[in-house]
DNA sequence: TTGATCTGCAAAAACGATTTAGCATCTGAT
DNA sequence: ATCAGATGCTAAATCGTTTTTGCAGATCAA
């Protein structure tokens, strides 16, 4: 897709620079990939470690036939004030090039280390609705920032890590600890779930939406199904419907079972259920299209995503029917811009910022402490009335 | 906001472990805050380091009277097969919680290194429209795992580095350059882009919509502002409006610039111009609704960002005007979601996977090599008609 | 010629962790 | 009483880098 885009980037070079600058710098990176990193041991350097894997100031030492200081000098543009000869300068700048020499940020960090740096991760997988990240990041940030964790100065950085959906086990660094000092888990499948179930992580993990022994979690109440049927009915709607995605997540399962059980429980029939491919707005489209044409007429609608609700707004509206007047609709809140839907939408859930703001939360106090305490939180649920649901004008 | 919904939170410990686990694990990471870290050297222990700043296994090997060999087996948890008994277990893991131990990530990776890490950083503002970083996070990911990058064999770590707008030089490891090996840089303000102009980062770097000399950049095409002017003028609308935030940044000033001569040297007439106080839906409705009622006529919209679109769509309802019928609008494309809006919404401009994919290329290729080649690579325009400029009914 | 100063670099000491090799001491068997 | 093995730990090497110290040789002044 992207592909035939490319065809037509235009690509130049950019000006040679207008200030002052140190322009050699550039040809440190550069790999030259003809290059096979041998080289011969020049002079009575050390015990001659050959040169498996990344190249490394060693070995650019050996090829260059200089020290490591000397070639550290240089790759840190320090050549002038440590005396090196240009002619040693630009030995070493090609020998670096030719190895296609990258700095080991491990073993920088640890020298000049000033600051230990506190490590957060956000662990989420490839197939995740990723939005949900970006209030996780600020979370984070803001928490750190505001003191919340006073071991680390201001002094930490946050990772994201992505495992294909259910290979959490195969993520460097989960087991060994070695990658980061505390995570956040997101969008695990059952499998990475098991998997969690039976090992123990060496460093403080807090869980979203998935309620695993031994671990720190935040989740979202459980009534987020139940509570929507109620507004339905309290709308006097009758003849619900639920729009889901499918396979079912352990959180949408549990909405979409509150929903069942408690709109039967009021109601005395069930509601019908409509399975959409994904959870995207348009397969909500297509799912509640389908639906439509086969006849079943309802009056109260629940989407267990807003992208599915989006969806169906548009199918419910080419269908001729009017929101909420012929079918009311309830939402989860999961996009920040359902207010602005037209109409704008009702909806009952957490905020994804209360869940992130809440995870980082419980993450700082088990980096901090409080001993081998691994609360659960509960978010609370959010209701938000809105046009949608045929209860205000808001 | 989030205090008064805290009152709410159920806060349970999680039940015991049901399978097997290192439960020992949990003291380790816990941090007796009334200890200050002072200790006495017991044995001949090495010549003495002081404990300055977080503890080190050092710190825990003089406060507990053993060598680090020994703690560092504790707190992996290797004091079964390497033989440590059980009193000193204790003991270590005591002044392990004592100190507030946290293991330093750097030196852990350093010497547990097996594979050699590539670190990529995206660096973006707080104040920054947040879900572009999504884009960039999953196109770098994208573009590793297809191997783009064949020196680190999968073996790589994306970071979120943020700062606070005008104060990227204040960014730990920016300039040493021993935070990663290369980074995104997303958001500037006209301050960043000075200091960007005046100093030269040790390593790869890609701007996104700037243009500074030395650096690597991705810009979108110039042509936005003066292609929505042609389809709405394609669409015979004569009375055209720009609504943008205040301040301009300097991508949304070139849409509107470009907007506003197209629209001029084709129509003979200046375009309304309608300020935001920000970027957000709600802003734009604010902006929308008071330039409607102070009475201009308008006949087309363009919206420098879809939430101002989206804003501007509620008040226009509100108004009694159709669209596309009374008021033609066109947006640039930047929600998902916009072929949902009610009308689907037409855009022009860039798409965020297409930016985030070429500023990962570029990095890539920077890293990879090929010279000092810093590349500025034009995004060109994505043109999507849909029912909101009155072109087509899709 | 003789110090004194400058040049250009090598050697070594960190940074904080893990792992391997090895040294005492104790236990039990002969 | 002695030796083999187990037990419990220490010391040292190592990861890749930066920085400090210092040592030769060259240059200069007297």
């Amino acid at each position: 897709m992207l592909r035939s885009l490319r065809r037509f980037l235009k690509i130049a070079n950019s000006n040679p620079p207008a200030v002052e600058r140190r322009a050699d710098l550039a040809s440190t990176i550069f790999s030259g990939n003809g290059a096979d990193g041998t080289f011969e041991p020049v002079g009575k350097t050390k015990p001659t470690k050959k040169p498996r894997g990344r190249a490394t100031v060693r070995g650019i030492a050996a090829s260059a036939g200089v020290s490591i200081g000397a070639v550290s000098s240089v790759l840190n543009n320090r050549h002038v004030e440590r005396r090196i000869a240009p002619e040693t300068v630009e030995k070493i700048r090609a020998a670096a090039a030719g190895l296609g020499y990258l700095p080991n940020i491990s073993a920088k960090r640890l020298r000049s280390g000033g600051k230990n740096n506190v490590v957060l991760a956000l662990v989420t997988s490839f197939e995740a609705p990723i939005p949900l990240v970006n209030h996780f990041i600020i979370a984070l940030r803001s928490a750190m920032a505001a003191g919340k964790f006073p071991h680390a100065e201001g002094a930490f950085s946050v990772m994201i890590e992505m495992f294909p959906a259910g290979r959490l086990h195969e993520l460097p660094g989960l087991l060994s600890g070695d990658h980061f000092n505390a995570a956040i888990l997101l969008n695990t499948t059952a499998e990475d779930d098991a998997f969690l179930n039976r090992s123990a992580l060496p460093y403080p993990v807090v869980l979203v939406n998935r309620l695993i022994a031994g671990y720190a979690a935040v989740v979202e109440a459980p009534e987020t199904g139940s509570r929507a049927a109620e507004i339905l009915i309290r709308a006097k709607r009758r003849r619900l419907a639920v729009i889901h995605g499918s396979p079912l997540t352990q959180t949408t399962r549990a909405r979409v079972n509150g929903f069942m059980h408690r709109g039967a429980e009021l109601l005395g029939q069930p509601a019908h259920e409509i399975k959409s491919a994904t959870l995207s707005e348009s397969a909500g489209y297509d799912a509640m299209r389908a639906f439509l044409r086969r006849g079943p007429e309802i009056d109260g609608l629940y989407a267990v995503s807003d992208a599915l609700a989006l969806g169906a707004y548009r199918a419910l509206k080419e269908h001729g029917l009017k929101i909420p007047q012929d079918v009311a609709v309830v939402g989860v809140g999961d996009y920040e811009i359902s207010p602005f839907f037209d109409p704008p939408l009702t909806s009952v859930g957490v905020s994804h910022q209360a869940l992130a703001e809440e995870a980082s939360r419980l993450l700082l106090l088990q980096l901090g402490g409080v001993g081998a305490a691994r609360p659960t939180v509960t978010v609370p649920l959010a209701e938000t009335l809105r046009a949608s649901s045929g209860h205000r004008l808001s």
